[in-house]
DNA sequence: CTTGACTTCCAAAACGGTTTGGAGTATAAT
DNA sequence: ATTATACTCCAAACCGTTTTGGAAGTCAAG
């Protein structure tokens, strides 16, 4: 981190960032008796400068210790190369794992090409959320925005659409609007997990779902009921409850649904939190989760695979997802086309310990 | 969200914001038939333009939908009205909660104020990220910096204070420079979660530290032996594992402990995160937490308290730290003079089940 | 000796705002 | 009628870059 503190005094003449305020290019210029331009151009490494000149302008600049003004350049050249990436999260108990991975990924894509993040953390569908998107827009802020977890009529998505910048979207829309965007093929996901239960003898799962104006939960939802269908079953109606993704949103709801007769076999929770939040919950009531009752999960976050008993759940790449929209936002904001608008990834099923075959149910048939 | 595309065609002889480019001010200035200059002065408030020509001007800029330009106002006000902040990660299986709930509370604060927040993820004490403090700082990307997690020797401090940009720092440091920072009193903090253990009867206290380079961990370590040896109590040197602050890195600490003869019966994780590791490697080898052997963490995260079992533990409000740091750089950039540039927070001890008397100890002595 | 082609440099115009220092006009006071 | 006082407005400078469109100077070919 350069500790020394060269040249201080820099050599005779030479002036370097002090009191005087940030070295800039017109203190080059005059220092080496050039133009502005001619600065410029040299380190900016174009040919129309003498090779000699070019190497007396990068000493000085090294020397005098010249960085260029970044808001300057960005007034110039008309972008940012900085990205906008407005978290949604209410409330100060907010450590959802799952937007520290994504966060981590889509910050190392951004470094990776030179781009600045710039990032808000904002309570969804609030007039804040809304005159943040507005202001990171038309303030001329970014040059790209990425959109997380995309609720139904999405009115970010729709406002968007209307603006013209470039953006990417990680999750779908039920809008009328086509962008680019990556998602998890949920639906596929529940549709696994469910099968698992069922092929475990489970007949009476619940569910824990996620608010109901997100599209993942919605896709979730869809799926564990298309399986269930499949095998002519049904969640009747107490066995659903909405969570709100944390996990003491899964306790509680886990609470509530022990407390029926008869319980479930199995609960489906719709992310992980919510699932670890479940387990605490049943183990609180004395059984044993995986024998007495399963649980699962979807997202495998870290936290899952060292839960005791460990979580089954379906797995998705959260932080290569943060990469790749990333990625593809970059690309989208330089003007390239994109090999795949709309990327659909198969989780997997991963079988951990929190599942197990059924204890008491009538129609006991093992996988 | 303005999901109404009001005025697309716009009033006779206005334009809008469309493919033309978004509206300046000179473009209001000719639509309007003013000089730019009354057209800024009248919507920046100054009294030196007649009220009836603002509420024209006024007009025609809602109208218009004129958004000024934030990129050519920092170049002229000479700041960014941005906070940045470098988040230390490694790797793809980053998720702290730590680090969302301290990222919220900032974000929050910094809304609040309106700034901006450029947020960088980087691997701590790599060129990398040496070179992003630099950007930042160099190419006058923000007006100030949050640093977190100060480390021994921490060069990101030495090079900060060199710079003179402001900038706070969660967490203290041992290098000879002054700066406003806000830490916890680890020190304290471990002090009283070894007189737990020890209350409980606990002699054999293993300690799962964090790695030797980070500040916090050098002051609670400290904390647990000042206690030991205040009781003539000590740790034998394979008692102490050093862990890398991860559920994973706390889970193999801990088999290790459990290999050792005899065994420690309280194990002190250096945080929250790796306590939950430990939890799950005591589990997993057949031992009861709370009761064949103890396990205390420190931060308070969320899943604290819905682990299995919940977690005994050193509460600190890490969002109001996020909150606090940030509302103290603000400050700071305003150039006001800080009330307290050093706050040291007291923790609080979290009895939880994760913590218990001793069993086979030599000296059982309850609390 | 011209002409054309290179090479090397630079003045000036952007980029889109804010601020400075008047200028012009009306109104009030002398 | 003259001077002072507001009240409105604006041209120009500035912030620190990049880029445009030459302008000199050199050199070799014609």
């Amino acid at each position: 981190m350069g500790l020394v503190i060269r040249n201080v005094l820099g050599s005779a003449g030479f002036r370097r960032a002090t009191l005087m305020g940030p070295v800039t290019l017109k203190d080059l210029a005059e220092a080496l008796g050039l133009s502005i331009t001619t600065v410029s151009r040299a380190l900016a490494g174009y040919n129309d400068v003498a090779a000699s000149t070019r190497q007396r302008v990068m000493d000085a600049a090294a020397q005098m210790g010249y960085v260029p003004d970044v808001t300057a350049r960005r007034l110039q050249k008309g972008r940012t190369d900085t990205i906008g990436f407005v978290i949604p999260t209410s409330g100060p108990r907010f450590s959802d794992p799952y937007f520290s991975e994504l966060l981590a990924g889509i910050g190392n894509e951004a470094a990776r090409h030179n781009y600045d993040l710039l990032v808000s953390t904002r309570t969804p569908d609030t007039p804040e959320e809304e005159a943040t998107y507005r202001r990171l827009i038309e303030g001329r802020l970014v040059d790209g925005l990425l959109v997380v977890r995309t609720r139904v009529k999405d009115r970010r998505l729709a406002y968007l659409a209307t603006t013209g910048l470039p953006f990417v979207a990680f999750g779908r829309s039920d809008l009328e609007v086509e962008f680019p965007c990556v998602d998890e093929d949920g639906f596929r996901g529940l549709e696994l997990l469910g099968q698992h239960l069922i092929d475990l003898g489970h007949r009476r799962l619940a569910f824990i779902a996620a608010p109901e104006n997100l599209m993942f939960g919605v896709y979730r939802r869809a799926g564990l009921e298309a399986v269930l269908q499949r095998h002519e079953l049904s969640m009747p109606a107490e066995y659903v409850i909405v969570g709100d993704l944390t996990q003491r949103g899964g306790y509680t709801a886990t609470n509530q649904l022990l407390d029926l007769s008869p319980p479930p076999t199995a609960v489906v929770a719709c992310n992980d939190l919510m699932a670890l939040g479940a387990i605490s919950a049943v183990q609180k009531s004395g059984l044993v989760v995986g024998r007495d009752i399963s649980i699962t999960g979807f997202d495998d976050i870290p936290p899952a695979e060292h839960a005791h008993p460990t979580l089954t759940t379906m797995r998705q790449p959260i932080y290569d997802i943060g990469r790749q929209v990333c990625s593809m936002l970059i690309q989208l904001i330089q003007g390239e086309v994109l090999t795949k608008r709309h990327v659909l990834l198969q989780p997997t099923l991963i079988v951990r310990e929190s599942t197990g075959p059924v204890q008491d149910g009538p129609h006991v048939r093992p996988a």
